[in-house]
DNA sequence: TCCTGGCACTCCATGGTCCTCAGTGCTAAT
DNA sequence: ATTAGCACTGAGGACCATGGAGTGCCAGGA
């Protein structure tokens, strides 16, 4: 069983671990923390704790190193989220101010991230799916093409050129748009579909093959590419670690969007920040690295995720910290908006 | 001087070290290439290549390694640019077909040619500066708002968002949109700022404020922020190589894009290759990488540039072939769409 | 005059040996 | 239960010898 000196050890061992990125030893341990014990003491511990397979030796005659198990409990149970320092804090609000558009809010955001964690940094764009429909604007483009600009309440702009259409009349797409707009403005965009369904119907039949496909993409647009964009940065802070997989296997991994997407969407718990050790991710490439991730929203509504990837031995406290404050602050720019 | 048989010597220390990484012996050379000459002759030759700085020793009794200056001579007079294979064309036409808008034809771009050359690629969106305006519009938002979105004739689209307009009536907007369109529909971007100067004059004082609100936000829009967009892929690639600079610095270089712009942006002559070798680059950390570039665009009309980048040893005429071939193809498309 | 075979030389890379040392597990004493 | 003491282990560094690839130079030959 675990009492509290060896949760303790183990606490420190994991600590120490961070900082020096070497195995740590019995008398370090006793020199660096006041754990009241001689080193033996420490050692009987450590036999115990390797036992229950938090900690492992690389080989005999070294020093001790978590497993992810290890960092799993260090994780759960004996850290604290750390608060951010107020120069962190300032850096965080001199970050953000100033951005024009989403675009520049989230590659601000995925920056800033990267920078204060020293490490890579994901964000995802405000997730369609539960946002709403603002407005739908139909542009012609010459006689046989029409633009669709769609714009939801989260400042995200979808747009997408309708092609072959045939001869197409000014009025007919004005009152396309005219009819769209009242049919699915202030909708959340999951209702869309059922909306819209019998708005062909309700057109003039030689108006009605126009209607079908601009329908047909509205449709598609929002519903396949949904949670689609996500930006990453600080990739270059992963040249500093010594991976035991290859660098070249963690970056392939981190330029697949689908993993991005996989590796943020599996949080448990929204409005909380989630971590993933080591083992604990899905992917190949990415079994000796953790993923710190939280969800940011408005209000109580979350719209997509935010994250940071790296190194299993990582500083999670700060990170966790970095994250969270990150998340939140978020949430305020995008209600402000 | 340099005659014929010691240029086909630098030739062949060029290409055997690009194949094998490993500085280059007289006797290597004189197997493995039909020179005619035995080895000795080949190490005076070296001699003279490398008084002349083409070539040098790590160390001695070591074979060769070409210099920057070394790389520079095979570009220019040595090599030529390589045709793809067929495979490798096959693989351009299917990766490219399907693109539904411009973020997925840059994305997708970006992607095929990190695959094609295996490094870094980068790709750079059409320029605003030389399309014209196909359309603006203006999109109420709420009562106090308006979303602006232009679009161009190369499938780009800004969209902003004005703010603070106070109270503007839907008719006022509709009158701003018709006037804008009429003055600068057709016209290329550099023309906008003269053809929208006298706008406010023409419309009704009470409308004035929120006529000059739009027009600095289109002016800033279009002027400011031209180049910005810039996509790269295929950092994985860089993993393989061992830099003689750290791996991080090139990494953090190409994750300025300002850096990035001006990397694509210091050709010399347009519509041609552009090679900077290792020293040639501004960047301190890009000492040691190249960087091959090109324009593209549709017609003559230059819209924007893509590149790789890579090692100092790279495969000069297959990277060059790749990059000349994406180029031509991205043209196409932009001028199908 | 240019090329080539021969030769002595240089220096890196490889691998073996030895040694140090941090850290361990175990045992006996407190 | 804790601790001091001690023998043991294995990684890593220093040192050295060796092999070999590659060189520069020179003298002889086309």
């Amino acid at each position: 069983m675990l009492d509290e000196r060896k949760l303790a050890v183990l606490r420190a061992v994991v600590e120490d671990f961070v900082n020096t990125n070497e195995p740590v030893g019995s008398k370090a341990l006793a020199d660096r923390h006041r754990l009241g014990v001689s080193p033996a003491t420490i050692r009987n511990d450590m036999v115990a704790l390797e036992e229950d397979g938090y900690i492992t030796q690389p080989h005999t005659s070294a020093g001790r190193v978590p497993t992810d198990k290890g960092y799993r409990l260090f994780v759960d149970r004996l850290s604290s989220v750390k608060p951010l320092s107020s120069a962190e804090r300032r850096a965080i609000e001199s970050f953000l101010t100033g951005a024009v558009d989403l675009d520049e809010i989230v590659a601000r955001t995925v920056r800033l991230l990267s920078q204060l964690t020293r490490q890579v940094a994901i964000v995802q764009y405000p997730s369609l799916t539960r946002s709403s429909v603002q407005h739908v604007e139909l542009i012609p483009l010459g006689a046989q093409r029409v633009m669709m600009v769609v714009i939801t309440n989260t400042g995200r702009v979808e747009q997408r050129v309708i092609d072959g259409l045939g001869e197409t009349k000014e009025t007919a797409v004005n009152d396309l748009r005219g009819m769209l707009n009242r049919a699915i403005s202030g909708l959340h965009l999951g209702e869309v579909p059922g909306a819209v369904e019998d708005l062909p119907s309700q057109v003039p039949p030689e108006q009605r093959q126009m209607a079908v496909s601009v329908l047909s993409v509205l449709l598609e647009s929002l519903v396949e590419r949904r949670e689609e964009k996500i930006v990453l940065a600080g990739t270059a802070n992963l040249a500093a670690v010594d991976f035991t997989a290859s660098l070249r296997d963690v970056l392939e991994a981190l330029e697949e969007n689908m993993v991005l997407i996989r590796l943020l969407g599996e949080a448990k718990d929204p409005s909380m920040l989630t971590v993933r050790i080591g083992a604990e991710n899905f992917h190949e490439g990415l079994r000796s690295t953790s993923v710190v991730s939280a969800d940011y929203g408005v209000g109580n509504q979350s719209l997509a995720k935010i994250g940071v990837v790296g190194p299993t031995r990582m500083d999670y406290p700060g990170t966790m910290g970095a994250v969270r404050a990150v998340a939140r602050y978020i949430g305020q720019i995008l209600a402000g908006q």
